[in-house]
DNA sequence: TAGTGGTCTAGACCACTGC
DNA sequence: CAGTGGTCTAGACCACTAA
């Protein structure tokens, strides 16, 4: 094959495989041939053509699996739209998930796999700008799409602001929170919406079945009160290869 | 060293180096020891812990590059706040890349590197439904904030809408094309903005100065008139390790 | 069990940098 | 020039999967 050029062999394989897979030549969801074929092939290595792939997977466009052959990925790609707009009403509240999944046809289920009261992470300290022994409610959910794993939500709410844990029990409607804190005195009058781009941390890439460096967003919204506290936090961790974000607005005339 | 775990030892050893980064033992802009002292060190091949740091490099960590040692990379996380607000009056022009450095304490300047008359992209005649041998201008510019590259900014106006190549000529304001667009009846009423993340393409990464394997974010601004039509679409290429996007807006009460 | 991909070594050569 | 990181080979062994 004609590898030549001044650019590294596994690449320039990776170039052609990604092209093949474009081109249809490896339609989604199935094999890639064997690196010891592809290595015959292409005159390289078994190692190479490892790198070689390694870039496709990155890239979310194969996934790979022990033991098993790469397979072409077939990539449902969702938006996640939250819009900004009289006619589209925001809705900040976790139900905004079922909502997008519904809008791209989708069945959707979260599973609430923590309910806490726990000492806060750095990060979480920080933003709330907490004392030391400060504690907040956790509240982690695993969500899924037609039984994919899709995002992993974990929100935090200051006892300082909840009271006590009973704010965020199972049976309060997600929406229902901000009501509460209302009630309270701390209702939520602007969000902010934080978006960041890393590499997964292996219990992520466990649970959203993608390969443990792939990327993943993280998009932390904050609801900051009438004083300009933020009251609450809400960490959601998304497949980026898998998902677009998108925010739409109207123009103020 | 203890390098025992069932997991891969180049994966230690990135961990290894994370964590010494993260305790300020390699300071930023400081340089990593050469890979033959770490191999020495862990009792590995020079190979593996190249395998190792590019790990990290992936991640933003380092920086590598052609003949020098690798240096801890100063991370310049800047903030891209698109605030959707009464008070904050969202200005979707271009200008809005300014106004954010500004706020940043940064001195900004743009780049007019192409402006013309194409084509479109396959993906562009999508975005505006154009027939098959419609054109549009497409005006390409490269931005900078202290003199380090940011961001490349790509616009498109179809001529259908902009009637001529004049409207986005140098000396129009960049929000001014809006106003021209309104004065020819496609005034926009409405933003949307979809955030995707890829890899980055061979110019984007010598431009940002970022390994070509690094993740960008690809922003694409649609600005839609009272029709529902797309009229002018704007994207922006931004290092996903330097940047964090955010998004703000106040609740309707 | 045979085949897959993942990792690693020992050694090599390259292009590039900075002195 | 010596030192850096980038790539590649030939060969090896491993863990895992599917038949």
């Amino acid at each position: 094959m004609g590898l030549e050029e001044p650019r590294a062999k596994y690449r320039q394989v990776a170039d052609l495989l990604r092209a093949a897979i474009k081109a249809g030549e490896y339609p989604p969801g199935t094999a890639l041939p064997g690196q010891l074929d592809l290595a015959k092939k292409y005159g390289l290595t078994q190692s190479s053509i490892s790198d070689a792939v390694a870039l496709l997977e990155r890239e979310g466009l194969v996934r790979k699996a022990q033991g098993r052959p790469t397979f072409v990925q077939e990539i449902p790609t969702v938006k996640r739209i939250r819009l900004i707009d009289k006619d589209y009403r925001t809705n900040p509240g976790g139900s905004a998930f079922a909502e997008e999944m519904r809008r791209s046809g989708l069945t959707s289920k979260a599973d609430l796999v923590e309910l806490d009261v726990i000492d806060p992470p750095e990060q979480i300290v920080a933003l709330f700008g907490l004392d030391d022994d400060e504690q907040v409610i956790i509240r982690r959910r695993h969500m899924f799409a037609d039984d994919i794993p899709i995002q992993i939500a974990i929100s935090y709410i200051p006892i300082r602001y909840a009271g006590s844990k009973d704010l965020a029990l199972p049976d309060t409607g997600p929406s229902g929170i901000y009501a509460r804190l209302a009630e309270r005195g701390f209702g939520p009058v602007r969000f902010v919406e934080e978006i960041e781009v890393r590499s997964s941390t292996v219990e992520e890439s466990r649970f959203l079945r993608i390969p443990t460096e792939q990327i993943v967003f993280e998009v932390v919204r904050s609801a900051i009160d009438a004083g300009d506290k933020p009251v609450e936090a809400c960490r959601n961790i998304l497949s980026a290869a898998q998902w677009k974000l998108a925010y739409g607005w109207r123009q103020e005339p």
